[in-house]
DNA sequence: GGTGCTCTTGACCAAATGGTCAAAGTTGTT
DNA sequence: AACAACTTTGACCATTTGGTCAAGAGCACC
């Protein structure tokens, strides 16, 4: 019967797919990422890519879909950085090495961030089964790690998982945020991350140190 | 000539019209708040507000009016805590006091804090002059006072500008966030603001104790 | 150089959406 | 009661938007 009738296959298998599977998604996060998903059109993605409206939907069978193929991509990589945090390692080291992680991340990916909160500021609808799977157990892991380190007097006691919302929200603040801390600090480029760098380095190593 | 047809007048006069246009808005800051403004139709906050569309193109000539006058009205409270913070005060203390005020917004007004994210993600299109003006003047004022009483030595030296900052992303991440607060911590109601609280007090109590 | 596959697009469609309008219903005042 | 002002709405409109389709262009392999 008439089944999948556009969609080249679930993953680019000639180099034209690929590169315009590419590019689709690189200009689908520009304006996503910039609008929300609601308020970006087809016909935004499709003029960002250079390519038509339904030239864009013979690549990906609907809006949703392009949202949910950057979505997945995202939360891959998202979790890396908290990954990271090994169990055997010097414990405040190892939680500032996270931070600057989390900094780095905001500075490299920041339309990447934008996406994400867009996605979580509207109630999450379309991730909220991998925040409550991978994300929880993830967080709920790292948590007893950081548990572990207090008992061990490594590290000052805190609550773990404010620990994380704190570091979480503070790095991300310079992505999300960055219209409003480009308004206030008017920097030139970057030069604010230094200082964000340096800042977040001392007020979590005077929160961490025993 | 044919001036304003429809509108009543800029502020409300009869208590029908005051009732009304209260309504409209607190529909509209449910909805904007939760869809962002492309997100949200007129249908959805006229059904919220029990009213028929044109019933309230009665009482706001536009969807921008109904979301201009709702930022209007959140940037006069925004700040409000942020003010409250006093030069002649004891330093820690009054910045303690201003992290707890802030995260009482973020408790009490979630959707007024959503609002504001939602606005600020997309580059601040609308209040881009506030944050520029009454915002970053008011915060540079701060900044100054913070400097002053680190010259004194009642404060830790610190980056006043990232402390600020570090302020309102950890607050707001309460409100902005809450679904994957909540996600997480599955938490009953809003026990997890307690946590919050002592855990956000004990964050700055370190860093900016001398 | 033809045959089948991949890729591209102009024209089109139905639904949603912001907004208008004239007419009808309410309310307040004298 | 009557008159004017205020309030409400059903019907309507133009535009935008996600998505379809059939026909045409490239491309590759024999």
């Amino acid at each position: 019967m008439g089944i999948e009738r556009h969609m080249p296959g679930r993953q680019p298998r000639t180099r034209i797919q690929k590169k315009n599977t590419e590019t689709i998604l690189e200009a689908a996060l520009d304006v996503f990422s910039q609008h929300g998903f609601r308020g970006s059109t087809l016909d935004q993605i499709a003029k960002a890519a250079g390519l038509s409206k339904p030239n864009l939907l013979y690549y990906f069978p609907s809006k949703v879909a392009i949202h949910r193929a950057l979505i997945d991509e995202l939360m891959q990589n998202w979790l890396d950085p908290l990954r990271k945090i090994e169990a055997d390692g010097e414990p405040v080291e190892e939680l500032l090495a996270y931070v600057l992680r989390k900094l780095e991340m905001a500075r490299e990916y920041p339309r990447e961030s934008r996406l994400f909160a867009n996605e979580i500021v509207q109630g999450a609808p379309n991730i909220m089964d991998k925040i409550e799977g991978e994300l929880k157990s993830l967080v709920d892991e790292k948590a007893q790690v950081i548990d572990g380190w207090i008992a061990s007097g490594a590290l000052a006691p805190v609550d773990p998982y404010h620990l994380i919302f704190s570091i979480w929200s503070t790095t991300q603040h310079y992505a999300d945020f960055d219209a409003q801390v480009r308004a206030i600090l008017r920097p030139e480029g970057d030069a604010h991350f230094e200082d964000a760098a340096a800042y977040l380095d001392t007020l979590f190593r005077r929160m961490l140190t025993p």
